[in-house]
DNA sequence: TAATCGGAGACTGGGCTAGTCTCCGATATC
DNA sequence: GATATCGGAGACTAGCCCAGTCTCCGATTA
């Protein structure tokens, strides 16, 4: 439940990578190739491939073609959200369908839906949390996010 | 991509009718049935009794067999979160498989995996937020929850 | 010119979601 | 005590989507 995708996965831990390899101090900044991912963190080389391709689509890598080729994160990595990559790879973020309205599907419940606008409010907040956080964020590995909440419904027993 | 799924929104909806009824001033405190809820809200029936039943095996609400049966929240509805609803209906949250150790099933990228740690940081602080909120809340209309974010991830342009 | 890279589309297997069907047990009412 | 009305529970199915594979193409560099 909840669950991030195994493509969103991947995405992650490769901007992760072609940051710290971009702009790490210890090796010098070049490009990264989709096999040299695929290899460092088992990934399915081809199922990568198409995890970059989107990305790169989305304008949050650059690609260079050709030998020697491979990608470059097109701006800096405290600019790139999770909501971001999560969006690019997945298509729009939302607990429920209500919010993208898509051709036709109508909800059968709106007549007297009533969580509607609560469950709305929750959206936004995990939508703000997503975007607060940056690929740079992820590669400190210190703790940055912190959520508060209404007083009166905290300490709910589990 | 995060959304709830159909029976998570089924349960939710069916609390807050539930509550309504339960504690609303304007009706007297009833037994509420499947069928109420399912043509109030346009649920398929037996999928709805399915929900209702998970989330009384589960202790959320109290089922009444026989004529005028039905089921009542075990609990003050301030003290069902929605986390806990979403638990009880799609087993653990997680936004990553790393933290559920079924048999087995062990993560490839385990080894070098460099996202494991931060995305379990928000992990946490979504799950925060869904425990904060409740039924209670759901009914009242009013927003409550608020993510405060790390000062130097904020402003990311989209 | 050839090798190496990304780009793109079709295709498939499997698992999960949503929904249906059927039968059983409990209980209130008459 | 018979019966109708409720929940309890399991099997079953259709369809969708995720994950992964395969194949071919275009771009670029050496």
């Amino acid at each position: 439940m909840l669950k991030f995708s195994k493509k969103a996965d991947y995405g992650l831990m490769s901007l992760q990578h072609i940051a710290s390899v971009q702009f790490g101090d210890v090796t010098r900044a070049r490009v990264v190739n989709t096999k040299e991912i695929a290899e460092e963190y088992n990934i399915p080389t081809e199922l990568l491939a198409k995890v970059l391709q989107t990305l790169a689509k989305h304008g949050i890598i650059e690609s260079h073609n050709g030998p020697k080729g491979g990608y470059l994160l097109a701006r800096n990595a405290g600019a790139i959200s999770i909501a971001q990559v999560l969006e690019a790879i997945e298509g729009p973020l939302g607990i429920t369908d209500c919010y993208h309205d898509k051709d036709g599907s109508i909800c059968l419940q709106q007549e007297h839906c009533t969580i509607r606008t609560p469950l709305l409010k929750v959206q936004d907040s995990i939508y703000q949390l997503l975007n607060s956080m940056t690929i740079e964020d992820m590669m400190g590995g210190t703790p940055l996010i912190t959520v508060q909440s209404h007083p009166a419904a905290e300490g709910v027993e589990r």
